[in-house]
RNA sequence: GCACCGGUGGCGAAGUGGCUAACGCGCUGGUCUGCAAAACCAGUAUUCGCGGGUUCAAUUCCCGCCCGGUGCUCCA
């Protein structure tokens, strides 16, 4: 069995699998660092991090290329909003992007490419483009690409370049293209604007160049698969394939891997809707970084998804479900040996897991064979009917869901103590919620310390002081659960 | 205006030309518990936006309509 994915390009669900026969060549837009991202972009980065996660299962290697756009029009202008010239103003954000991804449990992908470090790559572009007449320089020294040199110009979108005349909502004025809709591939600059001077004059990439010459650098000139937000399938994806292909008649990438938008509340995210929410918004409110995590990768790639603090809750208490099955499992006393009934589930269970995976990476569909097995597991232990055996066997099925949904294993308190730390460094601790605070304030040691004294009042049949103590701690976001194997607690 | 996608229980969300329409959350009742929590059991859509058509059979295919979203411009 293969994965099967939706291919942009070719309009249907196609196999995936390495031309090489070894290593999965992909290549993926990452982030404009001009300020913090938000969620909407992370759910792209999320999905683009199951496929690698998924690839993995499966056992294919993957080298995956994502570049960070350092240098463009918005980052130009908050750069000098902030009065700092641009190679100060980014790498701030460029961290900050790599911290949220590990906050949310994303692989870093195998190369990270700052378009500022690959001039000399978009440069020699350009000049193969001129040498085949699919670019040409202006007046002012901008270049752009000729987009009669490229009849296929389309074929991704499948948009009709026919119906589409010049003019109308294209913006003519801007300077004396040959046709209205060539694209930019170099922008000449103004006196003072962050520039590099080059064989192909004075200035700097346009964004579309940038991607095309930094994925042919990395993965060659014609790779396996090409991921995105739906967004930047026309023109930005429209736009590298022309200004690749145009020189190397391949392919750029065989396979097209587009992650549709995310809605807030049912409507596009935007900040003047006041429904914009960053990674840090959302740790700051008290949501853990799996929830965020398992609830934006819940709907498969292919739907929008409508992001909503409902959805952050039921994402929680999911996850709460599968954690306290493990921790239920491990802490069990079982006899050595299997049993049939649990043997099945598990199969069953995994089967069904990486069936739906396999088909278009329904995480959706996947998640309902796992969720039958913690029943039948959570079933099987409360008539005492599980092995160790079995444990084994359910423990490395969860394995598997956690290899690509990476929300059992408990990395939470990381990431909220990092945007805590920052909200203060950053003056915003009045955007924290209290119980955050709160619960942030109590060491593991105190907790620890009030629940040896409440087992004690219990032991006394002192309830009134354990009942105090429980209140106390819940207050506090602390939960407790009394159980046969002892007391459990976790911080909500 | 043109194009594309979607409308499934209280919410989120799968899915299929015919099997009891997954799964998660929530809610109600029960079991367990000193009480809770966790866990389990039962209940919670006679029905899949509306109208028509094709078919022995449609939520699933076709047509029309209504509603929502997105793209056509920087955007994940």
């Amino acid at each position: 069995m293969t994965l099967r994915l939706y291919n942009t390009l070719s309009g249907q669900t196609d196999p995936v699998e390495p031309a090489d026969g070894d290593t999965l060549r992909m290549y993926a837009c990452g982030p404009t660092v001009y300020d913090y991202g938000h969620i909407g972009n992370f759910r792209t980065f999320l999905q683009v991090d199951i496929l690698r996660r998924f690839l993995h299962l499966e056992g294919v290697k993957v080298r995956h290329v994502m570049n960070i756009t350092d240098v463009d029009d918005k980052i130009i202008r908050n750069a000098a909003a902030a009065g700092v010239p641009i190679r100060e103003y980014t790498p701030k954000f460029t961290q900050a992007f790599l911290d949220d991804l590990d906050s949310l449990q994303i692989e870093r992908p195998e190369v990270l490419a700052r378009a500022t470090e690959h001039i000399a790559e978009m440069v020699t572009l350009v000049e193969r483009l001129a040498a085949a007449g699919a670019a040409y320089k202006t007046e002012d020294g901008s270049w752009y690409f000729r987009l009669a040199a490229f009849p296929e110009y389309g074929k991704l979108s499948k948009k009709d370049l026919e119906g589409m005349t010049d003019g109308a909502r294209v913006d003519v004025d801007e300077y004396e293209k040959d046709s209205a809709r060539d694209f930019a591939l170099w922008k000449a600059t103004r006196p003072g604007e962050t520039s590099w001077d080059t064989a192909i004059g004075t200035g700097r990439p346009g964004w579309h160049l940038e991607c095309s010459a930094m994925a042919m650098e990395f993965l060659g000139e014609s790779f396996d698969l090409h991921a995105g937000g739906e967004d930047l399938m026309f023109p930005h994806h429209e736009n590298e394939i022309a200004q690749s292909e145009a020189v190397t008649h391949k392919p750029l990438a065989r396979h097209w891997f587009h992650v549709r938008f995310l809605l807030v509340d049912g409507r596009k995210m935007s900040k003047s809707e006041g429904n914009f929410y960053t990674l840090r918004d959302l740790l700051l409110k008290g949501y853990k970084a799996s929830a965020i995590r398992l609830a934006l990768i819940s709907v498969p790639y292919r739907h929008q998804l409508n992001f909503t603090f409902e959805g952050l809750v039921e994402a929680t208490a999911a996850i709460d479900r599968l954690r306290t099955l493990v921790t239920r499992l491990q802490a069990a006393t079982l006899a050595d040996g299997t049993t049939e009934l649990m043997q099945a589930a598990a199969d069953k269970a995994e089967a069904g897991y990486m069936a739906a995976l396999e088909n278009d990476l329904n995480t959706a569909e996947a998640r309902a064979p796992i969720f039958d097995l913690v029943r039948a597991t959570n079933t099987a232990l409360d008539q005492g009917a599980v092995l160790a055996g079995d444990r084994e066997r359910v423990l490395a099925v969860l394995a598997k869901f956690d290899a690509v949904f990476a929300v059992i294993a408990d990395h939470d308190a990381q990431p909220t103590r990092a945007a805590l730390a920052w909200a203060q460094e950053q003056g915003m601790t009045d955007k924290v919620a209290p119980e955050l605070l709160a619960a942030q304030g109590l060491s593991d040691e105190a907790i620890e310390g009030l629940i040896a004294e409440r087992n004690t009042a219990r032991r006394q049949r002192n309830f009134k002081r354990s009942d105090e103590i429980r209140d106390e701690l819940a207050a506090k976001g602390i939960v407790i659960e009394d159980s046969k194997d002892g007391v459990r607690w976790k911080r909500k």
